[in-house]
DNA sequence: TTATAGTCAATACA
DNA sequence: TGTATTGACTATAA
């Protein structure tokens, strides 16, 4: 039987003190307790601190992701709007093709009906400013079309009838006004005319009016900028249709705006321009429209080259004014040079895949007289498809493009299936043979004709490598060589540069004797060194210019028996040299004033130009060309100054700045050959506005 | 848009 | 007469 505790204290002094024992025991295990629960509470409020500041965080988020979101949404709705204008736009000029060969055909009539075209296909110039007054006609009629005119614009609009000769037809894009902008002054008029804003008559008047006010020309340079940026007008055509000047002349004007005061009259002429275009909205929006228009077929013909690239073939870049038919139609007169040539060569032993070739371009050829045909007679249509089965050639239902590359595909099929061993280089050679029957000074040679003449080079040297990547040739060995074959041979600079590398005399002797290294060639540069390194391999070189330079020089002799008669057929120079500006030539003084000048500053600011223009007497012009060439110059050599005008140490000098110029040669421009006092007052002259310039900046 | 490279024609020079 | 220089310009690269 167990013991009872409580008995057990109850009987003996020990429970007394067991009692004392259990309280503290129970104090110490509610002290516990106590601490816990306060521990606890801390818990607690820490937790709801934390849920309190996780909500704010989740509220700021959401806020942030709301606010994101409507960003988002507004830059969607932002771009569906540019989707839409652009698709609005698409659509609106998805009639090109049309409005091009409208062009083309009425290019053609007016062409025919007015004088022979000023533009030729084969002429290098490539901005918009040398395209011919005839096309301003046909621009003229195609915004008309653009802009739902029925009645195209009168020719023999009372405005541009009288006008001086010189408007109707500027002999120079550069002079002012030129006939293009004035025809469309003339045209933006006439859509005036034809909404009743303005009469006809008074343009001229409006013109004198504005002459006699003072315009803040950097005000309307800066509202030019905007808006043509705004309406995404590029300076070449503004200047072109505007101001009747070239891009780098508009660039000029709007960067560098002379004070309306310092402006000749012909110089205020372009303000007047750009103040008018600014103030009509509608000029400014036929220009939008011209430029777009521009655009497309910028791009549209472009596409050619590139199909041609991806074709493997490569292609001559055409001048901008040529159309992509015109393209085409080059193409195939080159090939049939080509086969001219084959013809001659195949009484040696022709070769059966230039006979594939010739079939495929007399088919070609074929094809675009019927192109041609079908374009011009598009609305009769009297050609059936089904009447005439051209398989895949069919330029009826192709683009020029497709047409081109159709022909290309053909050719290169038929190739393949020829199982001549020689038939693909010889063929590729073939085609590529038509870039080498160009003129060399046609401005038509460019990258294409450069890979050619490296694709020949490593021909001659390596036929399996065409590295043109690793290509690099030693220009002053190269240099020296053809120099010593020159001087060996008496063959003449002349007909070395005409014959070897298509440039004049004068560009020869500064490659020869002014050699870059080849890192420092541009691609265009390269080239010249790699037809003198062809030159060089061939053995036939000397041979070949010694008898063309005799025919030259057999030529040059009868010429002047013929001139020797007192008749020369064909001769206007005597009235041409009439008309030409006189060169510059600058004095010795003139010139040590330029350089002591680009001693202090070698990129002197407008105003620095500016300001030595007007204390030496000289154009501007004159001033920054001869700064730029002088950098070129000085950067060609590879020393402080150009060798030409090299300088020497002269004791005798006493100018601060220009005391170490003192040009070796004799300047034989300068006739009264001053004194080292007045010398060196001009060039002090020219060293006080540069310092006076940097003074006031 | 600007700076530079390449080129030409006129001119100078040997 | 052939070559070198140079002012001016265009095309192109940056």
């Amino acid at each position: 039987m167990k013991n009872n505790p409580r008995q057990q204290c109850k009987s003996s002094p020990i429970p007394k003190e067991n009692r004392r024992l259990g309280n503290l025991v129970h104090q110490i295990s509610d002290g516990r307790e106590m601490m816990m629960f306060s521990s606890r509470d801390r818990d607690i409020q820490r937790l709801e601190e934390e849920v309190q500041r996780l909500q704010r965080l989740l509220q700021e988020v959401q806020e942030r992701t709301a606010n994101h979101i409507a960003l988002l949404q507004q830059q969607l709705a932002n771009k569906s709007q540019d989707i839409e204008r652009l698709q609005d736009e698409l659509q609106s000029q998805q009639d090109y093709e049309k409005i091009k060969t409208e062009l083309r055909t009425l290019r053609a009539l007016t062409q025919t009906a007015d004088d022979p075209p000023v533009v030729s296909v084969c002429s290098p110039p490539s901005d918009v400013s040398s395209v011919s007054v005839d096309n301003d006609h046909v621009i003229q009629r195609e915004l008309h079309h653009f802009l739902g005119k029925e009645e195209p614009l009168s020719e023999s609009c009372p405005d541009i009838s009288g006008l001086p000769v010189e408007n109707r037809r500027s002999p120079s894009p550069s002079s002012s006004p030129s006939s293009s902008s004035v025809s469309l002054h003339m045209f933006i008029k006439a859509e005036k005319d034809s909404d009743g804003d303005i009469s006809c008559a008074v343009e001229s008047d409006g013109f004198m009016d504005e002459d006699e006010r003072e315009f803040d020309t950097a005000r309307i340079a800066q509202q030019v900028k905007e808006a043509l940026q705004q309406q995404n007008i590029g300076q070449r055509v503004f200047g072109h249709y505007v101001l009747g000047l070239s891009q780098g002349t508009v660039s000029d004007i709007l960067a560098r705006p002379k004070p309306w005061r310092k402006l000749t009259s012909r110089g205020r002429e372009p303000f007047l321009r750009m103040k008018r275009f600014l103030s009509d909205e509608h000029s400014i929006q036929t220009l939008r429209i011209i430029q777009e228009r521009l655009r497309v077929l910028e791009l549209h013909e472009a596409d050619l080259c590139v199909c041609l690239v991806a074709e493997g073939i490569v292609p001559w870049v055409r001048p901008p004014e040529m159309s992509s038919d015109e393209v085409i139609r080059n193409i195939l007169d080159q090939s049939r040079l080509e086969l001219m040539d084959v013809d001659s060569r195949s009484l040696r032993g022709g070769d059966a895949s230039e006979d594939v070739i010739r079939n495929i371009l007399h088919q070609a050829e074929h094809e675009m007289q019927l192109h041609s045909h079908v374009t011009n007679e598009t609305a009769r249509d009297t050609v059936k498809p089904e009447e005439v089965d051209y398989g895949t050639l069919n330029p009826r239902v192709q683009s020029p493009t497709d047409f081109v590359q159709s022909i290309i595909r053909k050719v290169k099929c038929e190739i393949d299936e020829d199982t001549h061993p020689s038939a693909s280089p010889a063929s590729l050679s073939s085609v590529n043979r038509s870039l080498r029957a160009l003129p060399v000074d046609s401005g038509l040679r460019t990258q294409a004709d450069f890979q050619l003449v490296c694709v020949e080079s490593c021909e001659d040297e390596s036929p399996s490598g065409l590295d043109l990547q690793s290509l690099e040739l030693d220009t002053g060995s190269i240099t020296q060589r053809v120099k010593e074959a020159l001087t060996l041979n008496n063959i003449g600079q002349r007909v070395f540069g005409e014959e070897v590398l298509g440039l004049t005399q004068s560009s020869v002797s500064e490659l020869l004797s002014h050699p870059k290294p080849w890192t420092k060639l541009s691609l265009k540069g390269k080239e010249n060194f790699i037809r003198m390194h062809r030159w060089l391999q061939d053995p036939h070189n000397v041979q070949r210019l010694t008898k063309i330079d005799q025919r030259a020089r057999l030529k040059r002799d009868s010429q002047r028996t013929f001139d020797g008669h007192g008749f020369c057929p064909g001769d206007h120079s005597g009235a041409f040299e009439a008309v030409k500006r006189p060169r510059v030539v600058l004095s010795a003084h003139e010139k040590d004033a330029l350089r002591a000048a680009y001693q202090l500053e070698p990129y002197p600011s407008q105003y620095t130009i500016e300001r030595l223009a007007s204390q030496l007497g000289l154009q501007t012009n004159t001033v920054s060309n001869w700064f730029y060439n002088y950098r070129s110059r000085i950067r060609r050599d590879g020393l402080t100054e150009p060798l030409q005008t090299r300088t020497v140490q002269s004791p005798a000098s006493t100018s601060p700045v220009s005391s170490s110029l003192v040009p070796i040669k004799r300047e034989p421009s300068d006739p009264e050959m001053e004194d080292d006092t007045q010398r060196h007052a001009r060039v002090s002259v020219a060293v006080q506005a540069v310092t006076s310039v940097k003074t006031e900046l």
